[in-house]
DNA sequence: TATAAATGATACCATATTAGTATCATTTTG
DNA sequence: CAAAATGATACTAATATGGTATCATTTATA
């Protein structure tokens, strides 16, 4: 099972090396480079962070992205919410009928117990606490 | 992100029905009757669960498959082990290279926590306990 | 002993999600 | 006006999940 996806895990990369010159502005370029991530998916990344105001975002000729929001008000849960939609552990498996002998709510009931830790604990987790 | 995909939760549903007549052999018609599930995905389940020695099965006419493995002693877990592969958060993310600037460790320590918390709820509900 | 009813084994197909590409439009600087 | 950047968006590729199909083998029983 997958917490993260490659997407979410590309933005965090991306954002992280971006925080350490937070005035900076960086063309898709100068990320691809130092990043390898292949150019067009981190664009479409970055277009991605920037419609959800992590990023501001520069036209022309010099432009480029800056960070907009501070790293330590970024939270690993707000990426996935952003590239993975809301975080949840069910995904529509109970939408359907239960079984019948299954009191479902049991299982259900222990499984909402755990998205609620996680939900918790990624709550928890800025990209500043992930630096030196 | 879901936890359990769906070929674990007919098995969930199928020995839970099955556990109410542990003597019983159910022939695949009969519980794809009763659950509702794709016949022949069905019979790939209990073909599978009979590998994993939680069924016993008969051959031939009259044959069937018959609940082998107390009820109580099979755990979500071991079913997910099954049908999902050893369970992880990670999934191979962390097997390229890390990005330059994070200390991995940190986000993988917090990930790996989350890990274990799961496992050690996961280990504890067995299919007994999810009935009335 | 032939037949029907069951599982065993295994290869295949369909759908959804994730990962990544391509392209044209628009903006900005020089 | 040209070059270098992002905006928008549609497309393609790879992988994982969900499900089918088929032929072989076994067994009960008429």
């Amino acid at each position: 099972m997958r917490l993260i996806t490659r997407d979410t895990d590309y933005a965090i990369r991306t954002l992280c090396l971006m925080a350490d010159r937070p005035k900076k502005v960086f063309s898709v370029s100068e990320l691809t480079k130092k990043l390898n991530i292949p150019r067009p998916f981190l664009r479409k990344i970055l277009q991605i962070l920037h419609k959800n105001k992590i990023l501001e975002a520069f036209k022309g000729k010099g432009g480029g992205f800056l960070l907009k929001k501070s790293i330590d008000k970024i939270y690993l849960l707000d990426l996935m919410n952003i590239f993975q939609g809301r975080f949840s552990l069910n995904r529509c498996l109970f939408k359907r009928k239960p079984c019948p002998r299954i009191d479902t709510c049991k299982l259900r009931k222990r499984i909402k117990k755990m998205e609620r830790y996680l939900l918790d604990e990624l709550k928890k987790i800025s990209l500043g606490s992930l630096l030196n």
